[in-house]
DNA sequence: GCGATTATATCGCAGAGCGATATAAATGCC
DNA sequence: GGCATTTATATCGCTCTGCGATATAATCGC
């Protein structure tokens, strides 16, 4: 309960972080229209390709993963079908379920993706982390125990 | 040009990240909602509070900070404005331009969602560092030019 | 078997974001 | 000063997105 109102250093800390996390899913949204893919669609694919072992990707699991309803999944799978990158197999064990499977359409285009988010996680990186230790109260590269 | 191919390993630390990243981005959207806001409204009103020393709040500055563009702003200024969130003052050496100023509503609403919003970035931040140090290769806590 | 639960699907709606286009003020150039 | 260019907002029509409410079907508990 104690420190119950912010400073205008931390508000501007707080603007400051979404500013860098927006610039980096700008970048990411960016990347995806390119590539010919709605910014959803490269996530679901993503989370397709690094999926957990061993879980199978209903729609119940892909909507916890992208933290979304699960109907608001079932309609992100109808878009992406209708546009070839996933195909709906029913499921084995439980009939109620649905397993999403990448298609090769969906398996094609995300490498070139995921490499080229690689590059701009490594580039951001430092300033993403600068800015959340200005919250966190951290300093970047020293003891961290200090506070 | 190295590293052309991704490992299943690195897909997964993509995947993994971004889930993390959602999990943020969803608890944001939910403490806003909660708030009786938009999360896209909630982002203007930070922006706002949170400017950077000197800097007037255009909207073409606004779209700016949140990474839209100028006319996606117009559209929520529009809205926040009928919803008396803020309010558009024309600009005083330059006509051309329009200066968005928080309401006195829109000042209340902001200090708990951004109290509560440092305190969940405090909370989460060990777990988002952990899984994007996973990509750039650094080791948390630990010496990082091991690699 | 049968009510409760769980998994997916459908419907109607509002917010969001974009490209194309428009308008008005400011600026550069002569 | 006059006029083309650039810059800052605004408007229009569209699709994607996400939600709550509701529906359907399979599974589970007993």
């Amino acid at each position: 309960m104690a420190d119950e109102r912010l400073t205008v250093a931390e508000y501007r800390a707080l603007a400051e972080f979404r500013c860098q996390l927006r610039r980096l899913l700008r970048f990411s949204e960016d990347a995806a229209r390119g590539a010919g893919l709605e910014p959803q669609h490269h996530q679901v694919l993503l989370a397709l390709r690094g999926m957990p072992d061993g879980t199978a990707a209903t729609i119940g699991v892909l909507a916890d993963r992208l933290q979304l309803r699960h109907h608001t999944m079932v309609e992100l799978i109808d878009r992406m079908a209708a546009r070839n990158l996933v195909r709906r197999r029913p499921g084995t064990t439980d009939r109620r379920q649905v397993v999403v499977r990448l298609t090769p359409r969906g398996e094609r285009v995300l490498p070139r993706l995921s490499l080229a988010h690689r590059a701009e996680l490594r580039a951001v990186a430092p300033a993403l982390l600068r800015s959340l230790a200005a919250l966190t109260g951290d300093r970047p590269g020293r003891a961290v125990r200090g506070r």
